[in-house]
DNA sequence: CCGGTTACTGTAACCGTTTACATAACTCTT
DNA sequence: AAGAGTTATGTAAACGGTTACAGTAACCGG
């Protein structure tokens, strides 16, 4: 069954394509009686312009690809949804890349970047190499970061170092001294950068306070729960062990609190934990947390996007997202115990 | 900067766009010599078929639609990066569509289901109308279910019916009697389907123990774990309050625990808490569960939908995936007190 | 030496749109 | 009443590939 096309159209209804064409966009003028037929035919015809032609006639992909490193971790997944609510509105298809390898990514890059691809490029958490920044800039295609920075594009992120320190601030404010950061890997070959980033603000929250940051009680896992929660026991069983314990997402607090169940250390009273993005296992969970808003940062994303689209070139810009203590069960004052300890 | 067609590359090498054409989709014979030569030209002019000019003249999009009810819910999300996985790797672009409410799953279905739109469709979750299923066959777009049923369409579903009987059997040997069902709500207006199955399994465990279904251990939430904690309250409050509770999704059973925790019940000595599907959040609070291959289902999905791409038609095909039990813990045998209780 | 393969390559139509330009039919203006 | 504007429409050339068909040259067997 071949479907019908623009001449199918233009000969039932006794015009030319090019009138048929006008009623669809309606760019030039067409009178009202041509355009009710035209209509009225379509619709008979069952016709709809075939996207593909379409595409390479306007020399307009319409599509936006998304790419992120994983699709296993809720705050991407989170962002990606803010992307796609905004997105499935518009007229342009979302078509899904992950990179869940740097070779991958580079590959992706490097595909996407070729002009007609797509119309426009957003990446998520992943920043691009110098070259690889040229590369989009010379094929001039629309690009935004979301969680990732490098200086010359155009960017939505958030304030991971107020983050940290937000959050460290928030343990010593409550009375802890000795206070753990517990994170994935910091080097990794995607160089995220967010939670170094947070280890930056911690680290000035502990330097404010007049504290040295113990590099014992800084412990990196892979990524994800399991590992965190090794880690979180080595903390636990060291012999000055932190009272609290900042985790670099919420998934890692996961961890940090089953390893304190296991050792039947009690939260909040024997182990402050505080974690970072806000998702919805924070809430079910009762995680005292920093709050970043994930969803929100993919629908700035693709706003700040759509107006690229728009009008080529500016400066390149930055859009900065705040970032919220919420605090909730898995956070108190140390106990008295603790706090003899380090009197 | 205008990208090189490939009539820039067939003048470059002194040959026919036919012949340059040729060299790419190897279909007939190139000589040696003339191949190298346009090889060479197209790495010296960065030549790329454009992709949309190529979708047109082929006829095909080169795309496979997915199409899902939400991003939020963690199964949907493990189901979408089974199926992405398999895609990435082959020629098909990924193209994303949420259906958040009966109204947009019924207007993506009808476009999607428009010849040339995409070349394939993948439906999780969403059983689809027989009107809709009709349009679908008419325009032979080949599509797959992934958890969810119609007779007359191609699926890969997951034996939701065993799942159900699995857990409640699993309690009853344990020696539980008063067993709970917590789902989220039965009746939704996309006809979720898998939650009554769940359900039906249930019933029929405790048939064959010879146990009567209590209305009141039936209880039902909006979807996700916040509504689910107060469903759980309200089954732990009851004057005969139920010794296990099998909750149909494993977000279900984090509102379980939450709620077991603030009430101050002992999971598992005084409660047992199943849960289903066996996403992270139960590896890593340790949550007895059923696990269903979510990732496979989705990978299974596209390769069904693969080998009908290849050859049209032939009976509508079912691919069932096993489930599992896996035992962790939050489950056990009720203890004495309850025993007392209903002896 | 000739007809028939075989191996390679070129010509041009086609995929289904959009749109610059041309044209035709009116309506004013003076 | 002719020239200038307007308004509505048609013609045909893009967009950038694929591929049916045709053509040419080389090769082969008899």
């Amino acid at each position: 069954m071949a479907s019908t096309t623009i001449r199918d159209v233009a000969k039932q209804a006794g015009v030319s394509v090019a009138t048929v064409s006008r009623v669809f966009n309606n760019s030039s003028t067409v009178s009202e009686q041509t355009r009710k037929k035209v209509l009225h035919v379509c619709n008979e015809l069952d016709y709809h312009p075939h996207p593909y032609a379409q595409r390479l006639s306007l020399g307009r992909s319409l599509t936006v690809a998304v790419i992120l490193p994983f699709l296993t971790i809720p705050s991407y997944v989170e962002r990606l949804r803010g992307v796609q609510q905004i997105l499935e509105e518009s007229e342009y298809d979302l078509v899904l890349f992950t990179a869940t390898s740097p070779e991958k990514r580079d590959a992706h890059f490097s595909e996407l970047s070729r002009k007609g691809r797509v119309d426009g490029l957003l990446i998520v958490s992943l920043p691009p190499s110098d070259d690889q920044v040229k590369r989009f800039n010379k094929s001039n295609l629309p690009a935004v970061l979301i969680d990732a920075y490098h200086p010359e594009m155009n960017r939505v992120v958030s304030d991971d170092i107020r983050g940290g320190y937000l959050a460290t601030k928030y343990l010593l404010d409550l009375g802890h001294r000795k206070i753990a950061y517990l994170s994935d890997k910091l080097d990794t070959p995607f160089h995220f950068v967010a939670m170094r980033q947070r280890f930056e603000g911690y680290c000035q929250a502990l330097h404010e306070a007049g504290i040295t940051v113990e590099s014992d009680y800084h412990r990196q896992g892979r990524v994800g729960g399991v590992e965190s929660y090794e880690k979180a026991k080595e903390l636990l069983l060291l012999p000055d062990p932190p009272t609290a314990i900042f985790a670099a997402s919420d998934t890692n607090a996961v961890g940090v609190i089953k390893a304190a169940r296991d050792l039947d250390v009690k939260v909040p009273d024997d182990l402050s934990i505080i974690g970072y993005d806000g998702i919805r296992d924070s809430e079910y969970l009762e995680i005292t947390t920093i709050q970043q808003p994930l969803f929100r940062s993919g629908v700035e994303g693709v706003e700040l996007l759509f107006t690229l689209l728009e009008k080529p070139i500016e400066n390149t810009q930055e859009i900065k997202l705040p970032v919220h203590l919420i605090v909730r069960e898995t956070s108190a004052p140390p106990s008295r115990e603790s706090y003899a300890y380090q009197i």
